[in-house]
DNA sequence: TGGTCGCCGGGAAAATTTCCCGGTTCGCGC
DNA sequence: GCGCGAACCGGGAAATTTTCCCGGCGACCA
């Protein structure tokens, strides 16, 4: 019998999963977990085989996660289970100590095959995502380290809310000037619109953006 | 016996509702879509008593499937499931028809409770999203509330980083239209730049942006 | 000393956005 | 039914912005 952690913010959803795994004749769901606390909890208290562990959970991430509960119980293995395809996520959960990544598009019978594949040790990654890991690794560097320094830190002001005139103002320049560094910061990153721009400048780690949770504005 | 279309795009999520609601006796999944037009489609084709349907889709919003589901098929209701709980998304989801919205935060009790009270033609609302809906009507009225429906998607779509003729070509529009409806969007919302409508637009929970950890170092 | 590079900014061409228009459909009150 | 307003679609022209190209400056290096 195969001793399965839940932990995903979503009661709902995880509660859907419960079903589908209490479902199957040699595994069970023996802890469900809504945070990361209450998931470290669960992995001293309780005698478990596989944690199943959404990555995008409020407050810490799974990733987080992954690793504290893996430093606490030893036999342990993590399956993640996300909505996210992009590799970087991959990489990041794989490197946490992970031993498996379908991503929430995946059939459910690839979840019980994971499930069982993880549980015997070997790892487990969705073919989608598999993809994607591929092609990063082999083409991705890093598209920031093209911009001068100056294109960087106007990019960084424009990204953080900025209009163009007041980035002048505050570094004593040209109006002109800044359109002119930000022209080229778009051709160099090779963007189509400004807002692709700004999300690739997040993903970067460039400007730190709004969270839903702060919504009265 | 309630009938129910799920809608949602991830395929795992999907399986464990129809577990949880295949499991009362007095309500079946009596079809399951990815896609708006799926969706549609089984709206169109099935006799049904209600949609669950998620919000963030890939592609068109579940706004858009919410009014298209209503439009094409008279007896159905359509209860909103989705991990948003910001006013915006509430207020959209109402006035294109909905008649309940619960976060998947939610008890899988409310689900199936949900369920049957929209099937009888009463509004269902989660606790904690009328919590924030009540605030943001007094203090102000929310910002994303003013867009139309129309507006309100078209930003969605580019905020995720679309170009306006890749979400002309999604919507079956011409590429000037989205370009009008943008326009439209900017003043509405009164932003200087993009990149400010950007992170509006992220504080309201439209749009998912992407984090730091998902960039491989 | 000549070459390259980043940086600054002006001016004109090119592209985009804005503005305004007419047309359609839908819902609502009368 | 009928007028009314609102949302929606999209064309065309004006207005604005972006892009492109230019010259000039200083720094670095072979």
């Amino acid at each position: 019998m195969i001793r399965i952690l839940l932990l995903d913010d979503h009661n709902i959803v995880r509660s859907g999963y419960r079903r589908l795994i209490d479902a199957e004749p040699d595994m069970c769901v023996a802890a469900e977990a809504a945070t990361v606390d209450d998931a470290y909890a669960a992995a001293r208290d309780t005698a478990l085989d596989v944690a199943v562990v959404d990555l995008s959970l409020r407050g810490a991430s799974g990733i987080e996660a992954t690793r504290r509960i893996l430093a606490r119980s030893s036999g342990i293995r993590v399956l993640v289970l996300t909505m996210h395809d992009s590799p970087g996520f991959v990489t990041q959960a794989f490197r946490a100590g992970a031993m498996g990544y379908l991503t929430k598009s995946s059939d459910p019978g690839e979840l019980i095959g994971g499930i069982r594949q993880v549980a015997a040790g070997r790892r487990v990654l969705s073919a989608d995502v598999a993809q994607g890991v591929a092609n990063a690794a082999l083409e991705e560097d890093d598209l920031l380290s093209r911009l001068t320094p100056r294109e960087f830190e106007v990019l960084r002001m424009a990204a953080s809310g900025e209009s163009p005139p007041r980035i002048a103002l505050h570094m004593h320049l040209s109006h002109k000037t800044i359109l002119n560094h930000l022209s080229a910061v778009r051709q160099k990153l090779d963007t189509e619109t400004d807002f692709s721009l700004l999300r690739l400048a997040a993903r970067h780690g460039l400007v730190e953006l709004p969270t839903p949770s702060s919504v009265p504005c």
